[in-house]
DNA sequence: ACAGTCGTCTACCATTTGGTAGAGAAAGCT
DNA sequence: AGCTTTCTCTACCAAATGGTAGACGACTGT
């Protein structure tokens, strides 16, 4: 229990926002989690709407950092590269969907918030566009527009780590060799999707 | 104005709880939307919990006739059929986003409630599954677990269409020419990921 | 020793929430 | 006509929500 309280309030509601909703948690239900009075939330975020604007950076940068170091270690080919960045992201996504489903959870709240969020995650988007733009032009990818192509890729990442229901529909089971397989897939799916 | 209350209530609480999230949006909100009072809602449907299901049950069926309708009036290739198949969600669910967006928000929902939306929609799925799998043994599709590959297009296209925040950030702009062009590339991205 | 500030708390408060009770208009049935 | 059913409403209510005011103890620096 030393880890600092106003962190551990942000650990507790970047899950809790990110897999029941900003709206639908209220404070007392952080607090409780946490296991504190809601008057000391309120002490370290003087609103709901700061601790979410906290929570939002947070995730952020804790994702791009991820997404930064995958990049650095990967080697030269494109392929490989996305697949370093996936394998970075998918273990902490699925162990806590919340990460993602934060980012998910941005197309709801009031259009001044996720500028900010934009913002803040541009940059990496930008990169990413650039590479794709590159590598479609040296004819290791296949052609396409670049920037709707990284929306596809997010959008096939992101729901497929946040969405637990669409895989228990299937049948799948969140085990460590489903997991595996899963993952292994996912990689298929977009190696086939990318490939020249 | 002549379309039955209890028509526009379901109608109004679709939009809603798709695009805000179903904990996000309250009975007056919905109440006042329809042009109403919140009692007039509380008789038609009893509380809050029933209103959702109905919501749900609503759009379940009217994604299954869309999607029915398509698939019956698509030709024989695999890739073909697919692609007829987005074509018939991709209008409403980019106009809608509340259609897909409602789906998403099962996974917040109680167990209970996610159980009986899977129950509906299970038969599609399964059928989904099955077309996969023998597309598959025929080589007319690349192999893999087809539970997993309907599981990634589906979050493929729901993600797309539900997330505008995802395109914004891009730089792309929600115009009729640029849906075609999202359209394009999302039938070529999962062409090129489902190919053999 | 002591004033201050830091972190947490209890006690409230106004507003909003989902929901109840029941009145009243309109229309059909006898 | 009278009676019942269908639909919508106004008037409430208890619980939960985000937030304020301020007390209390523990630690600082002087």
């Amino acid at each position: 229990m030393k880890t600092p309280t106003r962190d551990r309030i942000l650990d507790a509601a970047t899950n809790l926002f990110g897999t029941r909703g900003v709206d639908a948690v209220s404070l007392d239900v952080i607090a409780t989690e946490v296991g504190v009075a809601k008057q000391t939330l309120l002490y370290w975020f003087p609103s709901k709407d700061d601790l979410v604007q906290a929570v939002l950076v947070a995730a952020a940068h804790e994702l791009s950092v991820m997404i930064d170091a995958a990049v650095r270690a990967a080697n030269d080919d494109p392929l490989d590269r996305i697949e370093a960045v996936i394998r970075a992201v998918f273990r902490p996504a699925v162990r806590r969907p919340a990460l993602l489903g934060l980012v998910r959870e941005v197309s709801r709240l009031p259009t001044a918030t996720a500028d900010r969020l934009s913002a803040d995650l541009s940059p990496l988007v930008d990169r990413a566009v650039a590479f794709l733009q590159h590598e479609m032009d040296e004819g290791r990818l296949r052609r396409a527009d670049p920037r709707l192509v990284a929306s596809l890729c997010y959008a096939t990442v992101t729901g497929i780590a946040t969405e637990p229901e669409a895989l228990r529909v299937v049948g799948w089971q969140p085990s460590a060799a489903g997991l595996r397989q899963l993952r292994g897939e996912l990689l298929a799916f977009l190696r086939a999707a990318l490939a020249p």
